[in-house]
Formats: structure tokens, C-alpha cells, sequence
DNA sequence: ATAATTGCAAATTTTTTGCAGGTTC
DNA sequence: GAACCTGCAAAAAATTTGCAATTAT
């Protein structure tokens, strides 16, 4: 398990119960919703208020420690901050998998953004379609 | 000039004088946000409701007439359907462009999402920076 | 003529804020 | 002990809904 308590203090912030077990949830579960973080940490401390999610997602993004993963038609979901990746997500289930982006992809959107003279800080790669597990679950 | 009209009754709507000038002011401006249609065409029809904005928009992105340009840490703007292009996004000045999609890109998109067993709908990719001349802006 | 669409107002949902009490360092 | 953080409740903002009047086909 990753070190929440050292991630927070680099960042500049206290390591609460409540901020580590946001980490946690998010980071077991890839990426998640404000409900589905404050749903699940409620578990473990019922008496978590919403604000509080609301108010340290908000804090972690700006610190660089979570990101915001936004998603057409959908409230927006957060990762833990970690490498360049793809995102694929169904459109059936909602669930997003990671992949690695791969290096000549990264490439291209460099020499792109290089030409353009666009300064490029961070990259967000969405495919939507249908997981195998929703394409088997329709056939039958 | 697109023909809307013709535009939006393919698609088994109404051709209104509400949503001929969204899809107008959609097309000049290239990637709006909700608030700012409503501003728009608010200009030329003022008793228009931000309501009917809504209402429009939920509809042509289910036709498929409009697409949501979910942005990180931002409103979703929307734009009209188009082929596949990459959106740079300027965390300045909040502007989006769009850029052709490499022809590479799209063959390592596809042959990701086959080896996966992903049935690829849409792809949506963001590249957040600075662009040029908000670059100029904050150096003088 | 019919069915769809609009604009309004109200309802709902989502997000933000202020502040008193509690916690971390 | 000081600064920061939490939870609550209230406020604000964003989105959705129901419906009577209007408009497109």
C-alpha cells in the first residue's frame, strides 16, 4: 500500500483519517465519482460529510495529487495522479480501465502540439465503447 | 452555410428557430458551453430560456447531431459532430481548437481496443496547456 | 389537425460557503 | 498553541420537470 500520510505532507497537506481513506477508495477502485467516494469512505466513518469530499478533491487536485478525469455525459471521475495512460470507457457499465499510452502516440501529440507552439502539460485520452463483459452480457 | 434544417429534420427533429441558431452559433464559435449558447443566441431571440438550451442540447447529443467536449476541472462544452480531431485546450484563456487526428493515432487506437476486445465508439482526446498567445500575455 | 416544442416557474440536484468545534503537527 | 480541517446547516448554482401556449409539419 501506497503512503498516503508521506504523499499528503510533500503536498502541503494534513493527513487525515478522512484524506487518506479518499486516497485509498480511489486508488483501489481506479476511478471513481464524488458519490461513489463519499458513499464508500462512509463506510468506514458514517458520520463523513459530503462537503468534506467535495472540499479535499478540490484541495488534492490543485495540490496534484488526484485528477480529474472528465467523461461525456457523465460526472466527472477521479484518478490518483500517476503516468500517461489511456482511458477506456463503457458506455454500458460506466467503468473505466487503464491502458498505457503507447510512446509513439505520445510522440505524435508532441510534435503536434510543438508545431502549434502549444505549451502541453498533461494529456487525456477517452475511448468509448462497449467492454467485453457488456458486449456478452447484451448477446445473450 | 450548413443547411440545419435539413440537418436537424434527418435526424427527426424540428427545424426551430432556437435550434438552427444553437447549431449556428455552435459552428462559428466551435466549442461552447451551455451558458455561453444561451448568451449567444440570446442576442437574436431574448425571450429564448436557458431551459429550452437544455433541452436542445440533451436532444442533439442523443441524435447525435452535438457532441459533449467533457473538460477537466471545467463546464462540458459542446460542438457539432464532426470527424475525428484532437482538442487543445488552453487552461488560460479557456479556448479549445481542433486539430486533425494523425492518421497513426487512430491505427494504435483500433488495435489497442481490438487485442482488448473493446468495441471503440469514440475517441476523445484532450491535450491541456498554453496556448501561444496567452504564452506571449504572461511573458510581458 | 396533430404532435412537437417553447418559455415560464417551480422543483430538484449539485456544489459551495461560513463557522463552531476538533485535530494535526 | 497555531494553523488547518471537519461536519453541519444554510446558501448558491446548475439542471430538470410540468404545463399551458405556441409553432412546425
Amino acid at each position: 500500500m501506497i503512503d498516503y500520510v508521506t504523499l499528503l505532507k510533500e503536498s502541503g497537506l494534513k493527513a487525515t483519517f478522512q484524506r487518506t481513506n479518499i486516497l485509498d477508495v480511489v486508488e483501489k477502485s481506479g476511478h471513481m465519482s464524488i458519490e461513489a467516494i463519499y458513499d464508500e469512505v462512509s463506510k468506514i466513518h458514517p458520520s463523513l460529510s459530503l462537503a468534506t469530499i467535495y472540499k479535499n478533491i478540490i484541495l488534492m487536485v490543485e495540490k496534484g495529487v488526484v485528477v480529474e478525469v472528465p467523461i461525456a455525459g457523465k460526472k466527472p471521475k477521479y484518478e490518483l495522479a500517476k503516468m500517461n495512460h489511456i482511458h477506456l470507457v463503457c458506455t454500458e457499465c460506466g467503468d473505466v480501465e487503464d491502458k498505457p499510452c503507447a510512446e509513439d502516440t505520445d510522440k505524435l501529440f508532441n510534435e503536434l502540439t510543438d508545431k502549434e507552439n502549444f505549451k502541453l502539460n498533461m494529456r487525456q485520452v477517452n475511448l468509448y465503447g462497449v467492454c467485453s463483459s457488456c458486449q456478452e452480457a447484451i448477446a445473450s
